[in-house]
DNA sequence: CTAATCCTTAAAGTTAGCTCTAAGTCAATG
DNA sequence: CATTGACTTAGAGCTAACTTTAAGGATTAG
């Protein structure tokens, strides 16, 4: 059991992230203490683990939020939660497979400027 | 020359964030018509091949901008400017880096439920 | 000539994802 | 028992990157 102050450190979330999304829905049925403070478990932790991983592939959280809600209605929605992260997938090779092509650009450019210091810094030492 | 239109097209950028762009000085000295219609280059085309670029692999207009600038003011820039896409170039392959490990994760989840789907569906075929 | 396109400034509106404050109460720790 | 930390709701504030509007005027292509 961890108290909101703890999970934000294993997280990396602030406090007041951590119960924003649970008002949003991203994570639900947090246990309280007898005096109404959030006891995280380990179960939590893990789906604030998959939260996070789907945040960070860049799921927007209404699609997190509608994702944990199919899996609290059970296995009829098992069909619909594999599409989701099927199509969740793809679109994240995608942006992977984009990002590595303008990488190539930076890297080029990169060097290009980097010749182009070179030959200017060469001029430098000639003058001095 | 082309329309602000036709470059809207061209780029996939409205027309509205073209002159957003000129604004916030990620694109500087763009010709204009006799009667004030601007009229891209092909060296702007290029420019903003390069603008996109950094913006689609995570950098900030306001760094963009302050690239730009800095090409303004020539070669004694070239140093910083070197330095700028050299870090800008280690975050993106560490960001790649994280999507892949994250990645693993969604494929990981996506197996899993998809064999859970898999037991279900026989289930399903059984009460049938 | 006329319809379509472009121009301007200034400012408001939008979306996502937080982040923080207020105001007041209650719980846990030493 | 005092201090620290947590709780609540409701709402304001923030940043980034647009997007749109208003209002009026000028230009260009066919």
């Amino acid at each position: 059991m961890y108290s909101i102050q703890e999970v934000s450190e294993k997280t990396g979330l602030s406090a007041y992230t951590l119960r924003y999304y649970e008002k949003e829905g991203l994570l639900s049925n947090v246990e309280r203490s007898a005096g109404g403070f959030r006891q995280y478990t380990d179960e939590d932790l893990e789906a604030l683990g998959l939260i996070c991983c789907l945040k960070k592939t860049g799921m927007p959280l209404q699609e997190i939020a509608r994702f944990v809600r199919l899996t609290h209605e059970g296995s009829k929605t098992l069909r619909e939660r594999v599409e989701m992260l099927r199509r969740h997938r793809e679109s994240v090779l995608g942006r992977i497979d984009e990002m590595q092509k303008h990488l190539e650009k930076v890297t080029w450019k990169l060097n290009f400027f980097s010749g182009k210091l070179r030959a200017y810094e060469e001029g430098e030492k000639k003058e001095a």
